[in-house]
DNA sequence: TTCCAGGCGTATC
DNA sequence: GATACGCATGGA
């Protein structure tokens, strides 16, 4: 990571970082691509707008932000604390994961906020990509932003038809009667282990096993947390009907991340 | 029209 | 514990 400026504007300089591979990849619903290049979005709701000057040497200027807020959110988020380029050498190891991680090596694992990464792999739910974005969309532009869970308890399922989530406001509703109430802390989850928080965040309505997942890896950075959907499903059939190999071991959720996306555009 | 989507709750064995 | 089925919605 090196970071300076450059009259307005924050310039970047970052390898094994692609934003198309990173930022619409289906891990987060909410940047949007605003020109070739270049997404607006945001940390909750601190906003951003980032685009690529120069692929080849890694180059990026942040707009919309100054270099506190770089330094406070967004360095975290973007997981640039983390090389990358070891994490693919160990992984290639691996025949398949080398060749995923050379499909797509610009994908980061993003450090999301762990409310609104819960509920919005609560709406994922036998759902597509592009209808999850259109229901957060309409959510948070009902709140004027990403709402905290604060904000919507008191909503109903009958109050949330506008998201047209379907069957999963039910479990929105669930969720944020259980987490306001004090009966489920995502803060005491974000310090246990792995498998306790699992168990926990599963006591929500509409949370599985792959949802909690998603929420222990996105939002709590569980990196052995390892969500298994219907695409990584048929990637470990296809490919590691024996098992996952041990050279993911410590961060197994970071290789699903480049599986998920490699089979998805594969097959 | 039918099938599918970053699954899960419920019923049944 | 495993398996089968229904579920809201909308795009292909």
């Amino acid at each position: 990571m090196d970071l300076y400026t450059k009259g307005n504007d924050l310039i970047l300089k970052q390898p094994d970082f692609d934003l198309d591979e990173t930022l619409d990849c289906g891990q987060a619903f909410r940047w949007v691509k605003t020109a070739p290049d270049e997404y607006r979005g945001f940390f909750v709701n601190t906003p951003l707008t980032i685009s690529c000057l120069d692929k080849k040497d890694g180059v990026f200027k942040l707009e919309n932000t100054d270099e506190k807020t770089f330094f406070e959110v967004w360095a975290d988020y973007f997981d640039l604390y983390t090389d990358y380029s070891e994490l693919k050498k160990r992984y290639s190891e691996d025949k398949t994961l080398a060749k995923a991680c050379e499909y797509a090596g610009g994908i980061r694992l993003l450090k999301q906020d762990a409310w609104e990464t819960l509920s919005s792999f609560i709406i994922s739910q036998n759902n597509n990509i592009p209808r999850i974005k259109g229901i957060i969309s309409r959510l948070c532009v009902h709140y004027g932003g990403y709402p905290t869970y604060l904000q919507l308890s008191g909503e109903t399922v009958d109050s949330l038809a506008f998201l047209r989530s379907g069957f999963r406001a039910k479990y929105i509703v669930d969720a944020v009667e259980k987490i306001s109430g004090g009966e489920i802390d995502l803060n005491k989850i974000k310090d246990l282990p792995t498998d306790d928080a699992r168990k926990e965040l599963m006591k929500i309505k509409g949370v599985g096993p792959k949802v909690a997942d998603c929420a222990l890896l996105f939002g709590m950075y569980k990196l052995d947390a390892f969500p298994k959907d219907v695409w990584v499903k048929r990637a470990l059939e296809q490919w590691y009907p024996n098992g996952l190999p041990d050279c993911i071991k410590g961060s197994e959720g970071i290789a699903q991340q480049y599986l998920f996306h490699y089979i998805r555009n594969n097959s």
